[in-house]
DNA sequence: GGATTGTCGACTAAATCGCTCGACATTGTA
DNA sequence: TACAATGTCGAGCGATTTAGTCGACAATCC
């Protein structure tokens, strides 16, 4: 029953996308982007965390703070976003590229399939920008009123 | 931190590697298996459950008895293994085909990705035979010793 | 009838997920 | 200068999953 991402990946990426949304407009509130995204505000605030330490999101505080994407929406990949978020996507532990990992899981007997298969994945997801994420979520959320009052 | 096979996976794979490898010669025992293929051997006891329900794997109780495959290795997918050992291995819970999912997972976000690096995983699983996986594991061991011995 | 093997289900320790909560830091405004 | 609105950080918690162990039982060969 693995092989699955959590909820923190798909909720970062809802969290930019709002942040994309308003892009160029100062920064942006938590409560406000949870409420829109319907995300938990104080999970939320550990994402945002995880998304600043990797230089995604900058914030400010104070009265009128919030959070802001940190570069233009054009240059974030979703696989940074994903592997921010949920560490490194690899099925297996022995495809990993670093060298910090302690090695729990000695699973490695099909490695020469899932290491063909990790790659494609990991191309595609690179292949995705914050831009596209938005255009997308622009065109469910388009046909139809939004499903959340600005 | 997910996305990552568990040891069922593999342990699983490796004991129906061993399997193939004594093909028609009558069921092998657990303790053997567990031995050689280093999996312990109350834990094999559930895989071999598993395997054995969803007809991979045939046993015959009392003294010389064993497991065997119930089908050609050649006619033996690597990814119907690993979905019967992991269960579903969608990323995201709304990929997932059957009905029975309670849909803990929401999330669903990033589906038109997703959907796209599943079916690409899906169908190179699926290519894989059992009597491929026991070849490679050959010329792994080949070139050395065994790693284990007999 | 006893030894050897498989079968099944209950139990457990550790890790991870999806959060909540509270204390604290920063900063705009009155 | 006080205070209120915001972000920051870390501890903790209930539920679920992983990776097993253990023990009672069933079948079968001798």
């Amino acid at each position: 029953m693995t092989v699955r991402l959590s909820t923190k990946g798909d909720y970062g990426v809802r969290a930019l996308i709002e942040l994309a949304l308003h892009e160029g407009e100062g920064p942006v509130h938590r409560a406000g982007i949870a409420a829109r995204r319907q995300i938990p505000e104080s999970y939320l605030d550990h994402l945002l965390a995880q998304l600043r330490r990797d230089g995604f999101v900058r914030s400010t505080r104070g009265p009128a703070g919030g959070h802001e994407l940190a570069r233009p929406a054009s240059e974030i990949r979703l696989l940074d976003v994903l592997e921010s978020l949920e560490g490194s996507l690899a099925p297996l532990g022995c495809l990993e590229g670093g060298e910090t990992h302690s090695e729990q899981h000695v699973v490695c007997g099909q490695q020469w399939v899932w290491r063909e298969i990790y790659d494609a994945m990991r191309a595609r997801l690179a292949s995705v920008t914050l831009t596209e994420l938005l255009e997308r979520d622009r065109a469910r959320r388009g046909g139809g009123a939004p499903s959340y009052s600005i």
